[in-house]
RNA sequence: GGAGGGGUACCAAAGCGGUCAAAUGGGGCGGGCUGUAAACCCGUUGACUUCGGUCUUCGAAAGUUCGAAUCUUUCCCCCUCCA
């Protein structure tokens, strides 16, 4: 059997739930169609959480299908009560638009762009939320929903159910996303909405709101929610969420990301976040006794479809040389230190504390008190030490460690 | 509207006049082992410090006291039951 757009998404592991599966198999064999995924805008990017949707339209364009990005410019300013127990802090319309800014270069990087059958249309739900009549939305829209029929979404359950306050505003959500649908159905021919298993609900609404005004059937699918072999939520770690914009999280670090799989989640990332192919990926896993060998090719495919290809190189090549020789790449963090303020010499402690390695002189006490800080691979007892020029030798430059993973670069200027 | 229970660190939860910067568990960070994995073991987890201490923190404010997370008053918020 050939190769398409939604075995691939099941081969995949990329399909949860679909409103008509078999329909949609038969519409999206025939023929090319257009389908859409939704962003809010919340922050200047999205994070790791959202890079299997991401896929997803990546996927389509490899079978000849268009995809629609759209950015909730109008929504985020609602607020999706989906999956939240309480109602987001509300962001301003600047700060949307500047989100919007940061999260497109995701796309532009991620996805074909050359392609006028396939590239991206991106969209904005405020061009037609923004100035939406009260009355007559009313009218024409909100009379095909039922407060019954809400109620029994998880969106809204699990809030009354816990007694969790949701606002009137909130509450609207999934009509404005139902709305989308509706419109881009109409302005786009788009008849799928795609969008994370919590979205089931608000995609479903859309899928009845086209039904009811016109009488014509879209489909609506799901992704998995993502587990790890930890437990742990996808993306967010303690330290912060895994950004997909280089600028709040570097290239070499999202290289890290993948490098640092858990075992047990190497298999289903491969599926999700490299384009191999499943058939390969099963021939790999096989033969490949090195689980570490397959955890680097992981790296390197996501980081590539993300950064880019020389990005991905320099990533590897520097955890080559930081981890295999104990040496530095050029991908390390660079921290900048001015001559002049080496010449009477400057306190480890001061030094570290104040260039973001760490954020107080207690916690590098700490870390030397456990044997955790290393410059130029020598452990660091002395929390009284301090830094010289000669410290740096010919080349002016200084590696710091902390812990086996995270290293700085120290040079002067 | 009536009655009761409660707000403690990143989260959960103990403490209920001094020995409390606050038990314990989870999470985080680090060390050991290893494979930049998991599991396990150990350490650490408010800030500053001349390492003697000092400062800020237990919903908010005011008070009692030599001394308060702990007692009193007022206020704010949450929960349970009854109407």
């Amino acid at each position: 059997m050939k190769n398409t757009f939604l075995s691939e998404m099941q081969s995949r592991g990329y399909l949860n739930q679909c409103t008509d599966l078999d329909k949609l198999i038969e519409i999206s064999n025939k023929q090319s169609i257009t389908a859409y995924i939704g962003f809010d805008c919340t922050a200047q990017s999205l994070h790791v959480g959202s890079l299997l949707q991401i896929m997803v339209l990546k996927l389509m364009q490899k079978y000849g299908h268009r995809p629609v990005v759209l950015l909730g410019g109008g929504t985020t300013l609602i607020g999706d009560p989906s999956g939240k127990d309480s109602t987001r802090k509300i962001l301003t319309e600047k700060q949307i638009n500047k989100n919007i800014k940061g999260i497109k270069k995701i796309f532009s990087n991620i996805l074909e762009t050359k392609n006028n059958k396939t590239k991206p249309i991106f969209v904005n739900n405020y061009d037609w939320l923004g100035d939406l009549n009260y009355i007559e939305f009313l009218r024409n829209i909100g009379a095909h929903f039922t407060i019954n029929k809400m109620l029994t979404f998880d969106s809204v359950k699990l809030r009354l159910e816990r007694e969790h306050s949701l606002s009137y505003m909130e509450f609207n959500y999934m009509i404005l996303q139902a709305y989308d649908f509706y419109k881009l159905f109409m302005k786009k021919k788009c008849i799928l909405q795609i969008g994370g298993s919590d979205q089931w609900g608000n995609i479903v609404s859309g899928v009845d709101l086209i039904r009811r005004l016109i009488k014509k059937e879209a489909f609506g699918l799901t992704t998995p929610l993502i587990t790890l072999a930890s437990g742990a939520k996808m993306g967010k770690t303690e330290k912060g969420a895994i950004w997909l914009n280089k600028d709040l999280f570097s290239s070499y670090d999202y290289w890290q990301f993948w490098r640092n799989t858990d075992d047990r989640d190497v298999k289903k990332f491969l599926n999700f976040f490299t384009e191999i192919e499943t058939k390969e990926i099963n021939k790999l896993i096989e033969k490949e006794r090195d689980i570490n060998k397959l955890k680097i090719l992981l790296a390197n495919e996501a980081t590539k479809i993300l950064h880019g290809k020389n990005s991905s190189i320099t990533a590897e090549k520097t955890a080559k040389e930081t981890f295999g020789s104990g040496g530095f790449g050029k991908d390390l963090p660079e921290i900048k230190i001015n001559q002049k303020d080496l010449i009477n010499g400057i306190n480890i402690l001061d030094l570290l504390a104040s260039n973001k390695i760490f954020s107080s002189k207690s916690e590098v006490r700490r870390a030397i008190k456990n044997n955790a800080i290393k410059i130029n691979n020598i452990v660091l007892y002395d929390e009284k030490k301090s830094v010289n020029i000669e410290d740096f030798g010919d080349d002016k430059i200084l590696k710091i460690s902390f812990g086996k993973k995270k290293h700085y670069i120290l040079k002067i200027i």
